[in-house]
DNA sequence: TTTTATTGATTGACGCGTCAATAAAAACAA
DNA sequence: TTGTTTTTATTGACGCGTCAATCAATAAAA
């Protein structure tokens, strides 16, 4: 009974499912099965939709990034000040819809599948120059020359933060990973202030 | 013609080969039998030696580990002063010894596995614990109460470039890599200064 | 009847781990 | 010393399981 117009129904279960997988074990070692099992269908239909694992890991990868993407895009909105800026832009990265558990997991191994895949390489690749862009378009009127550099330590600061936390036991606490950036952030700006 | 007490040689040689070719794939998909065969034996014998895959990979890891670890002790050795120390311990992460394409690698990679292995979670806690504890040590001379928040900062710091080195097609630059940190230390120390 | 949806079954490859077999050194026995 | 047994080293072959991907078949819309 082929109700029409599954396509997208069906891709966003799968790529849903996938960082569910990925996310509880940990690992890209998620077979299509299981994640085709818990999006509701056969593995079968899985390849189809997709052509292939690594399409749907892909998939996977441009949906959480997408997602990351259009959080910044909204704080940025309703931002006004360069200050205010920045912080919108780091906010993102830990609120509570992105620094959970499966979503940690789950970038971490994308940096594993940008070792074997050329499009995920390319897709962190694009994260990271938009990530430093806008932080150091925010960071210029604050900072001037030191601008690209603090946007730099920031983006390394996020990026070690989350590697951190994929290995602790205790839950993501996103407001203390904000203040841990923001603390060094602030030093950027005071530092400014006193020459 | 077996020659007597093999076992040490046989157990070095894959723990390196296991470095070497995750470092060449970039994953921790690598088959026993890659590992062996770049090690010059069959993979019956590293199965002998090793038990079974996971321990190599572990074995990789706290050989990797052990390397970093001696080289923080030597570097500490020459250190005089608190801030020498600091220095000492962030200099020997990017040294040309860990900081290379291949470290790097396994060391993400090992991130992967401790998702997986208990053991290989337990060897990263201590590694995380020691190289704060380090850091907070050198720190507390010099700024006080806020040691421990800058060492969790530099030790994010550190990974975060790691991280995103794996991602670089360039080649390492350790020297780099030191000054990014090593900015962001003095800006802390600065700090105390001018208070 | 062509297109879209869907799956059970199957294939083909691959990888981990085991085992039996070979061989040499060492330890022991006569 | 020589013969025997035990220990260490080593590998080819293979079984068992797994998994990605394909295919043929079914069924309902268009």
């Amino acid at each position: 009974m082929p109700k029409l117009g599954m396509e997208p129904i069906r891709r966003q279960a799968l790529v849903k499912a996938t960082i569910a997988e990925i996310g509880q074990h940990g690992t890209l070692d998620v077979t299509v099965s299981q994640i085709a099992r818990r999006a509701g269908m056969s593995s079968a239909l899985a390849h189809h939709y997709f052509g292939g694992k690594e399409q749907i890991l892909v998939a996977a990868m441009r949906y959480t990034m997408g997602v990351y993407a259009s959080e910044v895009r909204g704080a940025l909105a309703m931002a006004d000040t360069p200050a205010e800026r920045v912080e919108a832009i780091i906010r993102a990265s830990f609120s509570s819809r992105n620094f959970r558990v499966e979503t940690v997991a789950a970038w971490m191994n994308f940096y594993v599948l940008a070792q074997v895949s050329s499009e995920a390489k390319r897709l962190l690749n694009v994260y990271h120059r938009r990530l430093r862009s806008n932080l150091a378009y925010g960071l210029r009127p604050l900072v001037k020359t030191r601008a690209e550099m603090v946007a730099s330590r920031v983006a390394a600061l996020i990026d070690g933060v989350y590697l951190r936390q994929s290995l602790g036991e205790a839950a993501p606490n996103g407001a203390r990973a904000l203040e841990q950036i923001m603390g060094y952030v602030q030093l950027e700006l005071d530092q400014r202030e006193q020459k």
